[in-house]
DNA sequence: ATTATAAAGTGTATTAAATACACTATTAAA
DNA sequence: TTTAATAGTGTATTTAATACACTTTATAAT
């Protein structure tokens, strides 16, 4: 037996969601098509699954093109198989999200690719149903944020408690009261106190902390629950 | 522009782990492949997308074809794109997860595919990839009803509370004092109690329920941890 | 030198939720 | 009418979540 002869087959894409964290605001990272069609308008970067690679492999290869980065998060979110999603031609698309420190990709790279980032509340028009995509990753960074520690890989190895919970505040649009993020947080054990300080963000400075990466893998899929009333969470 | 050229196409397929509650165990549905390769080994259902139709169209016709049901719950779970997945040619396939209600498919129909119910604790070798697909869909059906009230998507519309309970405890293999379940079940007002009983599971016998599909639908994306202690559930 | 400023860091009391636990009610069958 | 099997229900205890305010520290300004 050679083959499955009398099967139509189709273009499949990997797009990915690349969040990165400035410090205050959650972005992604959007780059000008440069073919046709829809080309020199806002896009996630994707492409065409090469015979040779698996999904999660052509998924590495879309990321590493343009941040440079390996080895980082990313993970398959959903696969959008709508006839009609590309006028070209048909072609299902597998969307994985990254969550990246920003301050390591390679601006260069993205510079090729007329890249830039974008607050999740101020994403441009894009091509084809990619907001839909965005809409999804969105939905489901939060459902996950708010039951395990994935937020951590968008910050830096060394990191301050004021910086951790203004990442949360900013992925749930909320307030949280400091005392009670501390001890939360300070409660699972994920955190080892660091002896230095940072002091670019305020006059006293804060301490750094880095992730108990032992602690972080063994408790990675436990319900941590650092968002108050997640209840009311949308998946 | 005419077409993506360059491009390879490749073979996209479904895959349907299809879940059933017999009143006491949590089953799949698996029928004999009836084509080559691994013909007349046990499989999923599952079948090509076709031109015409979308990934969501796809599952939905596939689960039919096996069950005679439409409208039921049917959830994308993951898209399994390795190489070499299939030892014919190379298949991307996209995993869907059923719930249905056990009693209401169509045996008729799954006697064309030889199909079988098996528990999810003696799930017999699958061809190709389909083993971790089943192991995935059993995360994700256990981590999803441990917050969402999907398992009611695996009784009648009218069941008892202790139907309901065995139902829980057979999914998460626990068990759950009775006191403690009716409070929190009838706590999250998804409950409707009916004036009739079901006399088949015992001489005194127990309530009927039914779902409060407003509640139900206005709640579905809250947390309802019906679980004790689900922070050691697997993701 | 002194003072003002701005963010970091810390503790306790209150409330709500989760848990542990055991007896009574009902009805069919013996 | 007695037995057996499952349904149904309440309370006390423990644990977790929440609400809430002052002190510390270091720089910058006077």
């Amino acid at each position: 037996m050679q083959k499955y002869s009398k099967q139509t087959r189709l273009l499949l894409a990997v797009d990915c969601i690349i969040f990165g964290f400035d410090g205050d605001t959650l972005k992604i990272l959007l780059i000008k098509r440069g073919f046709q069609p829809e080309k020199g308008n806002w896009s996630l970067m994707g492409g065409f699954v090469q015979p040779s690679e698996s999904l999660d492999q052509a998924s590495n290869r879309i990321l590493k093109q343009l941040t440079g980065l390996e080895g980082v998060y990313l993970e398959q979110l959903h696969t959008f198989g709508n006839t009609q999603r590309d006028p070209i031609e048909r072609t299902v698309s597998t969307a994985y999200f990254a969550l990246i420190d920003i301050h390591k990709y390679e601006t260069q790279l993205s510079n090729d690719y007329h890249a830039e980032w974008f607050p999740l509340k101020r994403v441009p028009k894009l091509i084809f149903d990619q907001q839909e995509m965005v809409e999804t990753a969105k939905r489901r960074i939060r459902y996950k944020a708010a039951l395990h520690p994935i937020l951590f890989e968008l910050l830096p190895s060394r990191f301050t408690l004021p910086q951790l919970q203004t990442l949360y505040e900013s992925v749930f649009n909320t307030t949280i009261d400091k005392r009670n993020f501390s001890k939360r947080v300070l409660a699972t054990g994920l955190l080892i106190k660091l002896a230095d300080k940072d002091k670019a963000g305020s006059k006293r400075g804060a301490y750094y902390y880095q992730l108990n990466m032992k602690n972080y893998y063994a408790k990675f899929q436990a319900f941590l629950n650092f968002i108050p009333n997640p209840d009311t969470l949308l998946l």
